[in-house]
DNA sequence: GTTATATGTGTACGGTCGTTCGTATTCTTT
DNA sequence: AAAGAATACGAACGACCGTACACATATAAC
């Protein structure tokens, strides 16, 4: 016997709808460029409700950045998750995330690349929880990268954050261009360049293999 | 005797105080948050007397895309021309694209990088102004590290296209991350990675040193 | 049943935007 | 000297922006 608060389930309802248009919105026209007139006609609403609903437009651009994070969670993080630690999860966490760039689970490609290039320069609240996500998923690519190390599957690594820059920067960057040349292949470059970096860590290539990391 | 238009010839100058606002405006606040009433007023001119200079915003956009193309060449590109052809060329490139970067000639980073994402999903001639200009950077690159592995001076590499992708990438992300972390410690990170990779192509660790890749 | 709270709508306000028009001024061309 | 072109300005336009307020409605709490 859960108590459900109608208004309040009707009103998450209504948040989630416009959320799941900012998203997209914010990924392709920046969350500057996120407009809470637009984002009413697009979802059948007044412009008045939703303002209402998040109270200013700047909460709105936090609860976009919080639903990112929660959809990028979801989409990259959870299922690597099923993967056994060490390697095994370092090569799946890549593949993951070149698969959920590709795959343009945002329009506009990886929403946190996209959010950080807009915001690099301008204080705020908003930028601070960009910053916050980008560092939280850096932190959690170094521990899993440490978990590979300390299981002795990376004998040639020592600096697990040098790695996790450096594979960072492929997935990033194959993202990128891939958006301004329509083309895909800059995540095979990627692929190709992380399979490599890896070996050279004296990674089993056979753990590559099964990840598609050739 | 050469034939000047004073009508020009101070047209110009306006233009340039315009452009030399807008590529630091458009680096932090992007290319669309240009403004041209907010533009007029830094440079102490009306908003009308910058339109009509101008046009439109959207050539007021690709005069500063063009702009910013010759600023990077001028302060990147020409200089590491005085570089002998070959891996001496190469690492002063990757040097002098990291400490463009680093040293804030854009206020908000590498301008492309910024224009790039921001315009990455929204199709027109602004965006295919950006995209012309990475694709010529991207081919120089190439080029430059063609001229090395056909000196030698790279025996461990046979695809420019793949190594140019992987230094690029170093830099852009140092670049991003620099500036969404306020840390200089990516810089470091990326020229790690270069001198890394290079090395591992069979560059001359000496050579590498010389541009400070370590 | 009454009061409080949350969702929604409509309307309006002040501000900024890009663009246009009329006009004055300066310099080039003829 | 006259005509034309390029700068520059001020004023005004219509459109959109974020926000605020009044108000109606639905649900929860008491």
């Amino acid at each position: 016997m859960e108590k459900v608060d109608g208004r309040r389930a009707r009103g998450d309802q209504s948040r989630r709808a416009v959320l799941d248009r900012a998203m997209q919105l914010a990924s392709t026209d920046g969350l500057e460029g996120l407009s809470i007139g637009r984002l009413a006609g697009e979802v059948d609403a007044s412009k008045s409700g939703v303002a209402a609903l998040f109270g200013s437009k700047e909460q709105l651009q936090l609860a976009t950045v919080e639903a990112a994070r929660t959809l990028f969670v979801a989409t990259v993080i959870e299922p690597v998750r099923e993967h056994p630690r060490g390697l095994r999860r370092v090569v799946a966490l890549v593949r993951a995330w070149l698969d959920y760039s590709a795959g343009r689970v945002f329009e506009g490609g990886c929403f946190f690349l996209a959010a950080s290039a807009e915001l690099d320069s301008r204080p705020g609240p908003v930028r601070d929880a960009i910053a916050r996500a980008i560092a939280d998923r850096d932190s959690y690519f170094v521990r899993t990268i440490n978990q590979a190390i300390d299981a002795g599957e990376l004998p040639g690594c020592d600096d697990a954050e040098q790695l996790a820059f450096e594979l960072t920067s492929l997935v990033e960057t194959a993202n990128s261009r891939s958006l301004i040349s329509g083309s895909s292949v800059p995540y095979d470059r990627a692929a190709r360049a992380a399979a490599a970096r890896l070996t050279a860590c004296g990674a089993d290539p056979r753990v590559l293999a099964s990840a598609g990391l050739r």
